[in-house]
DNA sequence: AAACATATCAACCGCTTTGGG
DNA sequence: TCCCAAAGCGGTTGATATGTT
């Protein structure tokens, strides 16, 4: 048996990738990374699945904040890092917006040495345990759940799709995406947000408008039943 | 203006945990 | 119960940006 050992992109990501993967998770969800990672690789996006999740959860995920930490969330990290020590995960939950990534990045550069000096003139007793976060709950709603539904892997199909979504990304950035992410009530990435094909055409973005568009056109459509999710493909032998 | 030092952060690596068959 | 794959987590690295001399 011979092995054909993909080589398996590495380095800083592309706005092409960005939008690519933004777009497959759209239609998938934030779940089978490496179903996702296989997808997209048609399109060029050799990236692992680890490392999609990774890129999504860090940079990509709509719900993030990109901007310097509040001083009431450094006050936070110092409090829970000092209960919690290096435990980000569960740090991050309570910073709404934040990554474990970026808070640990954020420790190990600004308040590692911050907590050393305010241990230095800090009672131990002090603490400012009246700050209270709400969780954070960044759910991805995919615009088709895989749970439950046996959806095929078909590269080709898929391709199909992905290409006519990139028709319309070219020219586009991944500051405008982050803009319309950002707008107070701006409909969801990609406008497909729950099938609101008529808010779509109020987007300043083609490539938030045209892509759900290309999907329910007659070459690749998608049914959702009780069973769970179908992609079917249709004419020219397309998803055989 | 150039060289060097430091800060920042995205991304990778490897280990652990979880869930499904 | 065991095994395997996927997901999650924390540590580390390396490239780039920024500040200082």
């Amino acid at each position: 048996m011979v092995t054909v050992r993909e080589e398996m992109r590495k380095g800083p990501w592309t706005e092409q990738e960005d939008l690519q993967l933004v777009c497959t998770v759209r239609l998938f969800g934030d779940r089978r990374w490496d179903f996702v990672a296989k997808v997209s690789g048609l399109r060029g996006l050799n990236r692992t699945g680890k490392s999609c999740r990774l890129r999504w959860v860090n940079y990509l995920h709509p719900g993030l904040k990109h901007g310097r930490m509040s001083p009431q969330e450094e006050h936070l990290i110092i409090e829970l890092h000092a209960r919690w020590g290096n435990r980000w995960s569960r740090i991050a939950r309570r910073l709404p917006g934040r990554t474990d990534n970026e808070i640990k990045n954020y420790w190990r550069t600004h308040m590692r040495k911050k907590a050393q000096e305010r241990r230095g003139d800090m009672s131990p007793s002090s603490s400012s345990s009246s700050l209270a976060y709400q969780s954070c709950l960044l759910d991805t709603v995919p615009i088709i759940s895989m749970d439950g539904g046996d959806i095929h892997d078909d590269r080709s199909c898929m391709a199909r799709v992905l290409k006519s979504t990139q028709s319309v990304m070219d020219g586009y950035t991944m500051d405008q995406i982050w803009r319309e992410i950002e707008a107070p009530g701006a409909p969801s990435l990609l406008g497909i947000d729950e099938g609101k094909d008529k808010a779509c055409s109020n987007l300043p973005c083609p490539l938030l408008t045209s892509t759900m568009s290309d999907y329910s056109c007659p070459e690749v459509f998608w049914k959702i039943d009780n069973e769970g999710t179908r992609m079917l493909a249709t004419q020219s032998g397309y998803g055989k």
